[in-house]
DNA sequence: ATTAGCACTCGCCATGTGAGAGTGCTAATC
DNA sequence: GATTAGCACTCTCACATGGCGAGTGCTAAT
């Protein structure tokens, strides 16, 4: 598609304009990656480059800049990963053995890791299958007329909810019906409970009802999500104007933020690139996303993201991307 | 301590200057807020007011800006609480009462609302008394060496880990191992679990160390932190050179946000206000913080404060922490 | 096809200038 | 003695100016 001259130039621009965010012009691109040509012939290909949309000139008598057609010519052809070096592949998996067994903690520190790795901002979600299923369900009296109802799903998931009575229950009373409770509802998924002929007991009837409604709550959501590097990501020199740093924090404080992150035809393993205005957020139309996708075949999965301006160091934001979403697996298949 | 014309004018000062952030002249003085004297003598009152420290000149033929020191005056002796408007007040209550019984969603909503309302950052605690209080311990079995250990200790926080056996126990073994175990230890505070008699089952000591360790861990934190509005004080005009901003930034994100936030000599129902300087943190030195204790006397308490640039409504914002505190109050008690 | 040479363009920066806002001081006034 | 009018002074901000440098596109020679 393009010639091997061509493609050389337009990853040596890349390449360049990635690591200083400065526009890069001909003669810097003789001068520091060795082509032996003159910046002359470097400008005439240059021209041809841009006229097929390659990349962009800020202004006349600017360098160039790559656009996202160009990079993303780059990442599906020219781009070659970089590894990343065992000994950070062990510092990263080291922090994940120190932080135990806490499920939300991996998350977090998933987040955190990732976002100081590739300095850019990074989501992570916790796992889950389309359809939550009652693991066990369990009542916590708390007053004389309430209750703490935590249910266990599966994929470990803890939800809560505090449950009213309309009138005093005792210990024994509630633990009694806990139990029953447990023994018929215990396993199921949320259709089935909904299809379970109601109980007699007011108590049973009020607890299935927050149940119901903390599983619809579960099914809707995308898993919880972890996010860190808001720092890292405002700290890029493309957002030292404040305007639209402004409408980017938006985006990402977001509740809604799920939204924005493309998991549909991503398979087990697979990972997506979005460049630029392929993004869905007006707001992140000069920024690319890395998104992959972890968890076993067919089974429960979550998602791991970065996000940061579309001059991003590719070659080393989508090994590591990846990278994270496997340790992620590996990790919860111990689960 | 100030006599009284002076006084009136650093209130002037301050309340045009919380509004249009732009250092106030004397001329505005005397047009806008009707002082019966000539803009020479609000000079010479200003030179007054600034050899005392109230107020400061950013440079030589600029308008006066209220100091820490003014500020603290303002909100010591001069300020007047804006009361909350009764719809507000509803608003406000309506929204949680939405909210079911979610505790969760109690607090984040609770940053939302107060982040909102007063367009600045939020920061709420989930309550907690001293002594972490295990309530009951669950076991959930995940594969056939592991399983979920699920706690609920005192004020419902909940707190989970999975749980790693060196050989695989089947169900039965497990939930009589959960059954001992729960009628040994559910009650007990962290030291008297501590000092327990060690149990020859080797998966009921493995549960044991979860769960001290979690409570432990659970005892050091001031509660979970929910936050909200980093887009709220960013937009505030101090913040538009974004070096500040993100030293501010990186501030908000740490986890160890607890720390700078000053809880002890609070009572309950307790209000701080921490202004400039007098803030623990160097890159918080022109922010202040309104802090609000809740829950009941003597019981679990938790934390709300809104922290935002000095020149802050504080007219405005203190009420509205303290109801929100109220609030919250009033909805633990139901727990 | 490549390259040397050159005129041209444009952002950046340092400098300069004028307007405007605000001050402090002094002398006159109440 | 407090207040005020008047005035010179200071400093920021916005804007214009002009040189510098980087980079370009084009043309003609190789």
């Amino acid at each position: 598609m393009l010639t091997d001259r061509r493609s050389a130039l337009l990853n040596n621009i890349i390449e360049e304009y990635v690591s200083t965010a400065v526009p890069v012009g001909s003669q810097h691109i003789v001068s520091k990656h060795q082509m032996d040509v003159s910046s002359a012939t470097v400008r005439l290909e240059m021209a041809r480059l841009e006229d097929e949309g390659f990349i962009n000139q800020p202004h006349t008598s600017a360098g160039r800049v790559p656009s996202d057609k160009g990079y993303r010519y780059y990442v599906e052809s020219l781009m070659s990963e970089e590894a990343i070096p065992s000994t950070e592949r062990e510092t990263i998996r080291h922090q994940f053995h120190q932080a135990e067994q806490a499920l939300e903690q991996w998350f977090q520190l998933a987040a955190a890791v990732l976002a100081h790795s590739v300095s850019n901002f990074a989501v992570v979600t916790s796992p889950r299958s389309k359809q939550p299923r009652l693991r066990h369900v369990q009542l916590v009296p708390l007053h004389e007329t309430s209750a703490l109802c935590v249910i266990v799903l599966n994929e470990a998931r803890i939800r809560q909810q505090v449950v009213l009575f309309p009138e005093p229950v005792d210990q024994l009373q509630l633990s009694e019906s806990a139990g029953r409770l447990s023994r018929r509802i215990d396993g199921l998924s949320l259709e089935e409970i909904r299809s379970q002929p109601a109980s007699d007991s007011e108590i049973e009837e009020s607890v299935v009802g927050s149940v119901v409604s903390l599983m619809e709550e579960d099914a809707i959501a995308l898993g919880d999500i972890f996010r860190d590097g808001v720092r890292e990501v405002l700290s890029q020199p493309e957002f030292s104007r404040s305007e639209r740093l402004l409408e980017l924090v938006n985006v990402l404080e977001q509740t809604s933020l799920s939204a924005a992150i493309p998991v549909r035809d991503l398979g087990a393993g697979g990972l997506n690139v979005v460049i630029g205005a392929e993004n869905q957020h007006e707001a992140m139309r000069d920024c690319s996303m890395i998104v992959a996708r972890y968890g076993q075949d067919g089974g429960p999965f979550g998602v791991v993201a970065v996000l940061g301006p579309t001059r991003m160091r590719y070659a080393r934001t989508i090994p590591t991307v990846r990278f994270l979403a496997s340790v992620l697996s590996d990790l919860v298949a111990q689960i």
